[in-house]
Formats: C-alpha cells, sequence, structure tokens
DNA sequence: TCCGGCAGGATTTTT
DNA sequence: TCCTGCCGGA
C-alpha cells in the first residue's frame, strides 16, 4: 500500500510542477530549501518557521525529483515532531505521506534497521573473547527494555556482585552506562578516564549488563542507537547500501544530538555529504542527556564547505518579548550568535512579580488567568487553552494544580508520567512480551505474582535457580521446578497452570515478525503484512482476563482501580491498529503518549522542557529562584556549563510567548514538606530593565525586583498568623535586603541562607557540616552532589550536598 | 506469603 | 510531602 502511494507522489513530483511553497518563504528560508546538495546547516531561532522551512525542503526534493520519499532520511528527536512533520508534508502535498518511512525519531528508525541486522550484535563484538554461551547474539525480535526493567536487571547484576546497592545505588550505575551510551562507548571501548567509575566496577558491570541483556535478547535505549553504529563501523558492506539508499539527510533539532547520534549521521552522510542540520545552538537542553552542543557549534569543520544559513525573523513574539530573551540569553558564552527580530509592534513588556510564597504565586497565576480570560487592560480576551504555565521540574506542578483544582479552573498537565509508564500498562505489557518472547525472563518475574498467586521469595528463588542449573529461561525453569516437585503447595498449582497457558497464548499468536535479516535495502518501503488468525485485540483481552489481571484490579478497591482498568482498556484498543503483538509491544515503548486532547480549554502546564517547539499567547514562568531555576543540581554537576544550560532554558520558556509573558518568584517554597526562603533566580537580574514591568508595587516594602508583598497584608485572618513570623523570617528579610540594594552579589548575606551555594559546592573533606536532621557532623567524602558524612549522633551517611551547610554558617542561620 | 507500618531519603529535565 | 524498602506480625 505504502509502496504504490510513494510511486505516485514520485510520478508527480517528477512532472517538474510549479512549486507554491516556496512562495510563502521568506529570503533565508527560501536558500534553506533550495540550498539542497552539500551539508547546509539552518540555523533557526525560536519562531523563526524552522519547521516550515524543512517541510519545505523536503516537499522541494520530492518535487525536483531529486528523491522518492523513501530515499529522504528525516530525523527528529520526539514524536510529536516527526508526526507534525509528517502532517505538513502531507498538507503541502495534499495527501497524507505514508510513503515516507524514514522520517522519525533517531530511536523508531534505529529499530528498524536494528531489525534487520540483529544477528551482527554479537558477544564478541563486546569484547573479543567468546565465552559462555558462544554465538550469543541478538534476535530481530529483541524487546526494548524500560528505564524499570533496565533498573530491575542492573540491580541483580549487583546483588550478584556482592555489593551494597544502597551505597552504590543501581540508579547511579544505570546513568554511569547510559552516559557511556550516549557516547558510543561499548565495554571494550571505555576511557581508562572512566575505569574508576561505581567505584571501579562499573566498566566490568557493563560488559555483564550487555552480556545478560543479549541473553534476554534485549536491547535499552541506549542500545538501539549504539548497536547500529556498531553495526556501521563494523560492516562497511551494509553502511555503503544505507549511504546509497538515503540520497538526503535531514536533521531538527540538531542542538540536541548525542555523540552516538552524531557519528550514527556521520556515518550515513559521509558518502553525498547531503545532510541539512536545522538546529539553534541557544536552545540546546539536553546536555544533561547526553547531547552535544558541540555539534552544532562544529558543523562547519566537520563538514567543510557547510552553507550555513541562519533564520532571524521571528514571527511569534513581540519585540519586548524578544529582547528580553535575548538579554538573558547574551550571558552564555560560546554561541553561533543570532539576532532575532521581528516585524511585530511592540506590544506588552514582560512582567515581572514577586510573591511572598509559592502558595500566593499559584493564587495570584490563577486570578490573573481568570481576568486574561476575560479580557482586561485593554488586551484582547485569552482563552486559557492559549496560556500556559512552564516550569522548571515537574513537582512544581502540584501546587498549580491544587490551586485551580479548588478555583475550578480547567487545567491539563501536559508531560506527567507517560503512559507505559504506568504500573497497570506495564504489567500488561509484560504479560504480552511473555507470551511473544518466551526468553523474555524480566517479564516473566514481572508478572508471575502479579496477580497474587502465592509465589513469594522462596518460590522465585528455587525457578531463578532451577533456571541457572540448566541454564534455561526462567519460564523453563519455573516449569522444570514444578515437575520436579520443587515448589510446593498451591503457588505450585498456580504456576502449573500459568506455564501452560503462557505456552498455549503463544501459540495463538501466529503473527510472525517478518523482517529482513540479511541487509536487502531494495524493498525499504515494504510493510511488514501478515494477518493472524485471532484479532490480536481479542487475543490481548484474553489473555489479561484468563492470566486473573483484569479481575486483580476489578476487585481493588482503592479509588485509582477504575483508572487503572480504563486504561487498560485504552491499551487493548490502541492494539487495532496493528498487525501483531511485536509491532504494538515496539510502538508502546517508543511512541505512545498519552496526549489526550479531550477538547475543552485548558491551561497547559508542563516543564520548560516539555515546552520546546510549543507556543502560546500567554506564558508564565513560575518559581525563579535560585536553586530551583537555575537548577542547584545542574550546577553542582555541571558547572558553568550547567549554568549555561539553565539559562538557554530560561531562553526557552521566554520565547514561547507569543504576547504575554509573566516571570515570577517566591521568597518562600515548601521543599519536602519543609518551608524554606529562596533567593530571586540570578536570571531575573539579567532581564534588561528596559522591557521588563515590575508588577510588585514599587516603593511598598522596598520595591525593587526583590519586593515581595505578604499575601496577607491589607486583609484577613492570614495577616495575623503571617505577622507572629513573617517579618522575622529570614526570607522576609532577605528580600528586604536584596531589594534595597540589588548587587550581583552578596558574600555575607548569601551564607546566611540554608541554600548555601558556596558551601555546597566545595566541601572539603574533615570539614564540619551541620544538616537539619542529623545535626553537626564532619565530611568524610564527596562524589558528586552527594557527601559523605560522619555525624555526631546519626553516624555515617550520604546526603545530597545541598542539604547540608558549612557548620559555621549554620550557626547564623537565625532559626 | 502477605500486608501494614515505619524509617529514611529524595526531586530536575526524557527518547 | 511522598515514595521505596525493610521489618515484624498474622
Amino acid at each position: 500500500m505504502d509502496a504504490f502511494e510513494g510511486a505516485s507522489l514520485s510520478a508527480r513530483a517528477m512532472m517538474a510542477r510549479p512549486a507554491p511553497y516556496l512562495d510563502e518563504l521568506n529570503p533565508a528560508q527560501r536558500q534553506a530549501v533550495e540550498t539542497l546538495d552539500g551539508p547546509v546547516l539552518m540555523l533557526a531561532g525560536a519562531g523563526t518557521g524552522k519547521t516550515k522551512a524543512l517541510t519545505a525542503r523536503i516537499v522541494h526534493l520530492m518535487n525536483t525529483g531529486r528523491a522518492r520519499p523513501n530515499e529522504i532520511l528525516a530525523v527528529t528527536f520526539t514524536n510529536k515532531a516527526a508526526r507534525e512533520m509528517k502532517n505538513r508534508v502531507g498538507r503541502m502535498l495534499g495527501e497524507t505521506v505514508e510513503g515516507m518511512p524514514w522520517l522519525g525519531t533517531f530511536h523508531s528508525i534505529c529499530v528498524k534497521l536494528l531489525r534487520r541486522h540483529a544477528e551482527l550484535i554479537s558477544a564478541e563484538d563486546q569484547d573479543g573473547v567468546v565465552e559462555g554461551r558462544p554465538n550469543l547474539h541478538l534476535k530481530s525480535n529483541f524487546t526494548i527494555l524500560d528505564t524499570d526493567d533496565q533498573l530491575r536487571l542492573l540491580k541483580q547484576l549487583i546483588r550478584a556482585e556482592g555489593i551494597d546497592d544502597k551505597r552504590w545505588p543501581a540508579r547511579q550505575l544505570a546513568s554511569i552506562i547510559d552516559g557511556w551510551k550516549n557516547r558510543a562507548l561499548t565495554p571494550d571501548r571505555i576511557p581508562s578516564a572512566d575505569a574508576g567509575a561505581y567505584n571501579y566496577r562499573g566498566p566490568e558491570l557493563y560488559d555483564q549488563y550487555q552480556r545478560r541483556l543479549l541473553e534476554l535478547n534485549a536491547v535499552d535505549f541506549g542500545d538501539l542507537l549504539l548497536h547500529v553504529v556498531t553495526i556501521f563501523q563494523q560492516h562497511p558492506d551494509i553502511l555503503r547500501k544505507y549511504q546509497n539508499w538515503f540520497r538526503y539527510i535531514m536533521v531538527d533539532e540538531y542542538q540536541d544530538t548525542n555523540v552516538a547520534q552524531y557519528l550514527w549521521l556521520r556515518l550515513l552522510a559521509q558518502g553525498h555529504r547531503n545532510i541539512c542540520c536545522v538546529g539553534d545552538d541557544d536552545q540546546s537542553i539536553y546536555g544533561w542527556r547526553g547531547a552535544e552542543v558541540g555539534n552544532i557549534l562544529r558543523f562547519e569543520k566537520d563538514f567543510e564547505g557547510a552553507h550555513v544559513v541562519r533564520l532571524e525573523q521571528n514571527y511569534r513574539s513581540t519585540p519586548h518579548i524578544l529582547a528580553a530573551a535575548s538579554g538573558v540569553i547574551r550571558g552564555n558564552s560560546n554561541r553561533l550568535g543570532k539576532e532575532l527580530w521581528t516585524a511585530e509592534e511592540q506590544g506588552e513588556k514582560v512582567r515581572l512579580i514577586g510573591h511572598w510564597d509559592g502558595e500566593e504565586e499559584a493564587r495570584w497565576i490563577g486570578d490573573e488567568i481568570e481576568s486574561l480570560q476575560r479580557g482586561t487592560r485593554g488586551l484582547r480576551a485569552i482563552s486559557p487553552d492559549q496560556m500556559a504555565i512552564l516550569v522548571r521540574a515537574s513537582h512544581q506542578m502540584r501546587a498549580f494544580e491544587d490551586r485551580f483544582l479548588t478555583i475550578g479552573l480547567p487545567y491539563r498537565v501536559i508531560g506527567g508520567p507517560r503512559f507505559y509508564e504506568r504500573m497497570e500498562i506495564r504489567d500488561a505489557m509484560a504479560y504480552f512480551r511473555i507470551v511473544t518472547s518466551p526468553d523474555d525472563d524480566l517479564a516473566f518475574e514481572r508478572i508471575v505474582n502479579t496477580p497474587k498467586r502465592g509465589l513469594g521469595d522462596k518460590a522465585q528463588q528455587t525457578m531463578q535457580r532451577v533456571a541457572r542449573e540448566n541454564g534455561v529461561s526462567l519460564l523453563d525453569g519455573a516449569s522444570l521446578a514444578v515437575e520436579q516437585g520443587l515448589i510446593k503447595g498451591k503457588g505450585a498449582k498456580a504456576l502449573g497452570e500459568l506455564v501452560v497457558n503462557i505456552a498455549r497464548w503463544g501459540r495463538m499468536t501466529r503473527a510472525t515478525v517478518a523482517v529482513e535479516t540479511d541487509g536487502v535495502v531494495d524493498d525499504l518501503a515494504q510493510p511488514l503484512q501478515r494477518q493472524s488468525e485471532v484479532s490480536n485485540l481479542e487475543l490481548a483481552e484474553f489473555i489479561l482476563d484468563e492470566s486473573g489481571y483484569t479481575a486483580m484490579w476489578q476487585n481493588d478497591k482503592t479509588p485509582e482501580a477504575p483508572g487503572r482498568l480504563e486504561n487498560l482498556k485504552e491499551l487493548v484498543k490502541a492494539l487495532e491498529n496493528f498487525e501483531n503483538l511485536q509491532g504494538f509491544l515496539e510502538h508502546v515503548s517508543l511512541v505512545m503518549d498519552n496526549e489526550q486532547d479531550d477538547g475543552g480549554a485548558k491551561v497547559s502546564i508542563m516543564t520548560l522542557h516539555g515546552a520546546k517547539g510549543l507556543e502560546f499567547p500567554a506564558v508564565f514562568l513560575p518559581g525563579w529562584e535560585d536553586g530551583l531555576f537555575p537548577s542547584q543540581r545542574s550546577m553542582d554537576e555541571s558547572g558553568v556549563k550547567g549554568l549555561e544550560e539553565e539559562r538557554r532554558l530560561a531562553y526557552v520558556g521566554i520565547t514561547r510567548a507569543e504576547e504575554l509573558c509573566t516571570i515570577s518568584f517566591a521568597g518562600n517554597r515548601r521543599v519536602f514538606g519543609q518551608w524554606q526562603s529562596q533567593l530571586p533566580s540570578r536570571f531575573v537580574d539579567e532581564l534588561p530593565e528596559e522591557h521588563v514591568e515590575i508588577l510588585t508595587p514599587p516603593g511598598l516594602y522596598g520595591g525593587g525586583y526583590g519586593a515581595a508583598a505578604p499575601s496577607g497584608m491589607s486583609s484577613g485572618i492570614e495577616t495575623r498568623a503571617a505577622e507572629a513570623n513573617v517579618y522575622n523570617s529570614p526570607g522576609w528579610k532577605r528580600l528586604q535586603a536584596r531589594s534595597a540594594e540589588r548587587p550581583v552579589s552578596q558574600p555575607k548575606e548569601t551564607r546566611n541562607t540554608v541554600i548555601d551555594m558556596q558551601a555546597v559546592a566545595a566541601f572539603m573533606i574533615g570539614e564540619r557540616v551541620f544538616h537539619q536532621k542529623f545535626g553537626y557532623g564532619a565530611v568524610v567524602g564527596v562524589e558528586g552532589d552527594k557527601v559523605e558524612i560522619e555525624f555526631e549522633k546519626a553516624g555515617i551517611k550520604k546526603v545530597v550536598s545541598r542539604f547540608i551547610v558549612s557548620a559555621d554558617a549554620a550557626d547564623d542561620v537565625p532559626f
């Protein structure tokens, strides 16, 4: 079906049609679209119409007959972006583009490639030594592990090594390994500088982990890229086929690529060098996930003779908003440099307001949204779905949710826990997984005793042991253990039934995976087609019912249970569109998002990261407080680099706004249930004053940027409560002090704060410190942002450095 | 084996 | 505050 569509598209494309899509472009965009050959870097600032240019370029490639739809490789980072691009290309061509099989996220494209060549990933590749099972290699029906599985697997390995996973958490190892994978480092290539990772056990455990994944016929997210890069590097013939096949390469959000992705692209582009990268160095906000801004900064060196096109005309925001954003981002060094401009009218200045505490901030924003909705101060009425609240970290969302619920303001949280991360979805998926791939020990482990089948620790250990002794999968091990009577009681019966059922369900899924494994590239656009006898929808429902999983939630009387059943229903419904369970599993782990657009005009609440690429007439940016935003952790872990990334995040936030941008901060905030006083973010001071309107009444309580009036000041009960401690509190005093004079730094003042940045960054072994809960102690070790302390009363503990203060500073803390 | 209660420690950001 | 993991009792 696809192939025909594609053929008809390209046939039409050959007829040298006029190109109306070019007329809508400005000169810079047009240049980017028309420069088809050789490397092109499209530096596209926020709101400059890069998606438009990108899609026009794709259409242009087809229209000029340079490439058929399936010869264009177009990579994005998010599914949303991929979908958007598909739609827009389709719209430009006047039909949906089924014929672009290689437009997708890095990950989804890599899955496709890896399924074809999975066999080439074997244990030998990892370290050149064949031991254990020879010929151990990946199979094309591999499963993709989610973070949860990954963690459980690592934990098993860690415990097997007799390592204390309290002291050396699996999470830590997971992120180290992730980091390596992001840098395309296989276990045999770990640089000696990293040898000390995870208490010197990291490299070895990484090797073990990879081996174990192979045994499980599984890959994790990082592997998708890593493996493909490995294949490309080790099999030039295969690489060459793809190089020839993909005649044009396009990459969105190039500033977010990591080393592995970069290598991947370079390898593919090596031949013709027809690569067009689009990005904005000022919007690089995924460094923590391995993204290398360096990739975009280096582009001209990597691809000699590259055309660089700058898109600088902004069609989104008012001049004030742009100027404010530019003012902030100017604080960063090492930029490619762009100056956004707009033909728009002046509009409103960026508004800045300080609040007493986080709750008041939420209250104020709620009120403000309501009045904007009505249309005030001569502004047009703005509907809630045109407004967004962008926060740094998701836990900040709660305050707004709480407030909006009480005032009945409709909102929608975007991002949040992913659909497939929910427990019930994972469980259901584990059932499907064990049915489709009986070797999937992790899936089996997850569901053996869910619902409860009377199989506790002991029984599970027996299964593990039997499996290991016989060198078989856990499922087979369980089966053996039952046969040999090693598991007793009603657990044995239940387990026996489960094993039989799994086998039966497996037989019912006729669907096989028809994937090319020989590297044939000629039929890349061929979809997989195979009908199964039972519809897989029915089958899925059947599995969940017969296993007792559905019943488990039906009998559950907790308030969440109905919602979970609802989710399960949705999961099964989504199956409708898939040929087989395999494809579905992939879809769920890679693509499925829970964007329920149940209509209705709702205010969006999301993280700054989640907001990238979006725009709203009115944007609220709350929580601009040092430590929160810029995030302390980011600064601790990555120093100046981290701070610059945070600043880019601020830039991204401001540039989301079309007409109205409101920045706010609070003097006090609840952190882990404990009140903490906050300093306004340093970014607040970086806003260019002439583009900012301060909403906090000046003159009142010191005025200026730092001023914040307690909410209850002029009225009501709250006042008395507030008066009792408010004016004596450090937060209040500091705000006053800060607004009186507005120096960039106040050494003495800053020392008094609970969050003492100087102290946090530089704990020394032996230093005397204070912790709110554990009291005084001495530093015995430092690891990243954690500090190990021997407390006088509480013994040795490892604490996040944010919670400790240097003891001499602590003595001054006035509460 | 299961469940409830308690203690301790945590919070970025996501394909 | 809230989640996880551990412990003890049924």
